[in-house]
RNA sequence: GCCGAGGUGGCGAAAUGGUAGACGCGCAGGAUUUAGGAUCCUGUGGAGUAAUCCUUGCAGGUUCAAGUCCUGUCCUCGGCACCA
């Protein structure tokens, strides 16, 4: 069978024109952003790929041309753009395939990232390739590590014990992207918790301005909002309740409550399992250590589903509120989160669901204390707003309590025990403890290695390297051994934007005056997967560097757009498994790279999930089809060109231009269509000089294309992508604009008026 | 539950408060062809022979005029979620 798009004698043959282009634009090497020029800069930044073994998929085909689309046009309009690309490469997929395979890391990604960048020469996608990054490139991640020692220095990077991800039966450590549901990824195991030494980067030193400087960008309402539901700041109180029986060492508990002005409804106070008082009554009170150890023995799973039935139980330890002093027991009960606030609350169940949930299961007593906004039952304070109130408690309190704001965000745990990432340069010292490798003897290397598999006791695959663990002690020169763990995927990322500036400086991450010609980023084009944590770790970087002054700006990214996604043409998720994945290759390869690329910028707009279709797919080659014919019609071209054409000119490249800018490419595209169609309607003509306007507007979405007709009317040397973006006024002179008269919501008549009247005497005009 | 995005033809969608459905797909009829495909022409939101009427999730409101602004409500999708 003929898997073959059906040419026909009126069609073009894309295979020929784009392999022909594709090379000569190969050997001329010609987009090279500078370094410092006259021209406006356009910094344009997509998502650099992991460059998996599967090749390139149709997502980042989309997301690439759309870019691209933008980047072309931005070129001609006279923008010294920077438009670089890379990889991102540190990975477990990769690590993965070396433990199956024996294949080394480094030898798959060569070999993956070749593919991929054939395929994006293939899209004819115009990076500066002379900026090409890699972040398993000892050159690169160099600066990586160069990084890490800077937090390590101001203190930002600290080594405390942290709960981590462990699959009983792979015995390794997971990372969080390695626990799927609660589950082992390879191996499908219930994952559990343990406790272990790991690195941990301090983000919450910049909870508040990660927050707060979101005011000086430009994302999308929602990436915003779950960026500042993901540093979840509370404004809130922490208050002292006394323990009442002097025995214990706890002598206090401090409770973090948003809502101090119901201290007087407090019933009980609740101890989440790891609370300190909790571990100590459980040394003398069988019921509390049963509970606690029951506790203990549940999954992360499990944990979650008790929400639907919360468990508890009485310590018989009363707290004294220090408000009210009155006595109030304790409770131990694994709903209240060690991780959150201060592992500890006071249950009104008069004013909070799960507090009303627990005293109806436990029949603890229930008192109101708010009512419309005034509080009742609370002794002097009756009578009182709720927020005055809250203002009197707290002074009355006095060193009871303060004012305090806590965050959903937690320290970054920095460790991961695999072998494909960014080697942590610091050596543990008998002697001199924890000692960081000195930066000129950066980069710290990956030893070559015959074994993958992560150690059977949770350490990574490093710590058996003993020749590479065994070393000496920067500090004190006596025998040391090396630290094992290795950086997250997440490191690379968090700063590649940079290095795009300055991509082989040796001296530093990025030449400091290069940084203050091509920072911030104008436009940052990503996908929805990488709202929260990528953006999030990535700001906190760039703001630690622009602290240490080696980076200029508070904020990398002016403005961040997020792309949709192509499902198939069913409406769902194209998947392997499905076999419903389309090859952007093979589209290339039927309908030409032309076809795939108008296809996909007319398709819809470009944040929206949309399905693929291959009927769709075969419009846009129609449309090409025409180009093509009609360009090559001598009937259709004279020396001027006709009036109502000229006019439909000028709208559309106005059109074409401002719909770009506002990667509104769909609509583009249609005036490109309604431009055609006007021009193929008889009697109609184009002169060449017009016609070559066209192909530049024509040219961001079918490079190719237009660059072969372009050499049907121009010298060899030229170049469509070479041009100057067309100029044209709006000729107002011509154009009339019709309003709609209406009259008690019926239309009855409509007037034209030509757009050069002016706006009082259309006014009159409508009084009439 | 909280936060965010969105509901417009058979489908993807378009529309600075100004004649809703541009453009594309699909479909129907015609031309061409031995035939099919491709290509070209015409038509294509719904009802009605027609004049005309109805139509942007639903119910109200503001306006000469509402897909668009306001109030309420329902539904779909995405993220977070025992966060005190």
């Amino acid at each position: 069978m003929n898997n073959d798009y059906i040419m026909t004698k009126f069609d073009y043959n894309h295979k020929n024109i784009e392999h022909k282009w594709q090379d000569i634009w190969e050997k001329k090497n010609s987009q090279k952003a500078d370094d410092f020029n006259d021209k406006p800069k356009f910094y344009a930044l997509i998502e650099f790929p992991y460059p998996s073994g599967e090749g390139l998929h149709l997502g980042h085909a989309f997301t690439n041309i759309i870019l691209d689309i933008l980047v072309r046009k931005k070129r001609l309009s006279g923008f010294n753009v920077l438009y670089p690309t890379g990889w991102d490469a540190f990975g477990l997929p990769t690590e993965n395939f070396a433990i199956k395979t024996g294949i080394q890391p480094a030898i798959a990604t060569k070999k993956n990232t070749d593919r991929f960048k054939a395929q994006m020469k293939k899209l004819a996608l115009a990076y500066n390739w002379d900026r090409e990054i890699n972040t398993t490139d000892p050159n690169y991640f160099k600066w990586t590590q160069w990084i890490f020692l800077k937090f390590y220095e101001k203190g930002l990077a600290y080594k405390a014990e942290a709960a981590v991800g462990w699959c009983p039966s792979c015995k390794i450590i997971l990372a969080n992207e390695e626990i799927i549901d609660s589950k082992c990824e390879r191996c499908g195991t219930e994952s559990e918790l343990r406790s272990q030494k790991q690195w941990i980067l301090k983000i919450t030193a910049y909870a508040d301005r990660l927050a707060d400087e979101l005011d000086l960008v430009d994302y999308p309402t929602s990436v915003k909002q779950s960026q500042r539901n993901w540093i979840g700041r509370n404004e809130g109180t922490i208050v002292k309740f006394e323990n009442a029986r002097r025995e214990y060492e706890t002598k206090e508990i401090a409770i973090f409550t948003t809502r101090i002005d119901t201290i007087f409804g407090v019933s009980f106070v609740i101890l989440a399992p790891e609370h300190p008082l909790a571990k100590e009554l459980g040394q003398t009170n069988k019921e509390v250590a049963d509970y606690l150890v029951k506790v203990s023995r549940k999954s992360e799973r499990e944990r979650s589903e008790s929400v639907k039935e919360k468990t508890g139980v009485n310590t018989q330890v009363d707290a004294v509120n220090p408000t009210s002093g009155e006595k109030v027991p304790i409770w131990i009960s694994d709903f209240v989160l060690s991780s959150y606030g201060t592992g500890a609350i006071m249950g009104v169940p008069a004013h909070d669901e799960r507090d009303r949930e627990f005293a109806n299961k436990f029949s603890l007593p229930i008192r109101e204390v708010i009512k419309d906004d005034k509080l009742i039952n609370s002794g002097k304070y009756d009578g009182l707003n709720y927020k005055e109130a809250q203002e009197k408690i707290i002074k009355d309190l006095g060193n009871k309590a303060r004012k305090e704001t806590i965050y959903h965000l937690r320290d970054w745990i920095f460790s991961r025990q695999h072998y494909w990432g960014e080697p942590i340069p610091i050596v543990n010292c008998p002697m001199c403890g924890l000692v960081p490798i000195p930066e000129d003897r950066l980069p710290l290397k990956l030893p070559q290695i015959e074994k993958y598999q992560p150690t059977k006791t949770g350490e990574s695959p490093l710590a058996n390297i003993i020749d590479w663990v065994n070393t000496t002690c920067p500090k004190c020169n006596g025998p040391a051994k090396r630290e094992t763990d290795t950086m997250p995927n997440w490191a690379g990322s968090s700063w590649y934007y940079l290095r795009y500036c300055d991509p082989n400086n040796n001296n530093a991450l990025a030449d400091l005056k290069k940084l203050r010609y091509w920072m911030p980023v104008d436009l940052y084009l990503g996908g929805a997967e990488h709202t929260t944590l990528h953006l999030l770790y990535s700001r906190f970087w760039h703001k630690f560097l622009n602290d240490i002054g080696v980076v200029p700006g508070k904020e990398p990214y002016k403005s961040r757009r997020q792309h949709g996604m192509i499902l198939a043409e069913d409406g769902s998720k194209m998947s392997k498994s499905k076999g419903n994945v389309i090859n952007p290759d093979d589209m290339i390869e039927k309908y030409g790279c032309d076809t795939l690329r108008t296809y996909l910028a007319f398709m819809g707009p470009y944040d929206q999930t949309m399905p693929w279709s291959i009927k769709g797919i075969e419009g846009a080659r129609r449309f090409m089809n025409k180009i093509w014919n009609i360009f090559n019609d001598e009937s259709k071209f004279n020396d001027t060109t006709s009036k109502e054409l000229l006019y439909l000119l000028k709208k559309t490249i106005i059109k074409v231009g401002g719909d770009i800018d506002k990667l509104k490419h769909n609509t583009a595209v249609a005036s490109l269509m309604i431009f055609l169609n006007e021009w193929e309607k008889k009697e109609v003509i184009l002169s060449k000089e017009d016609a070559k306007k066209f192909l530049i507007i024509l040219s961001p979405f079918a490079p190719y294309i237009s660059e072969e007709l372009w050499h049907g009317f121009s010298k060899k040397e030229s170049s469509v992508h070479d041009q100057q973006w067309p100029i044209a006024t709006a000729d107002v002179q011509e154009e009339n604009t019709t309003i709609a008269i209406m009259i008690n919501g019926k239309l009855r008549s409509t007037i034209i008026l030509n757009k050069s009247v002016s706006l009082n005497k259309q006014r009159e005009i409508e009084r009439i």
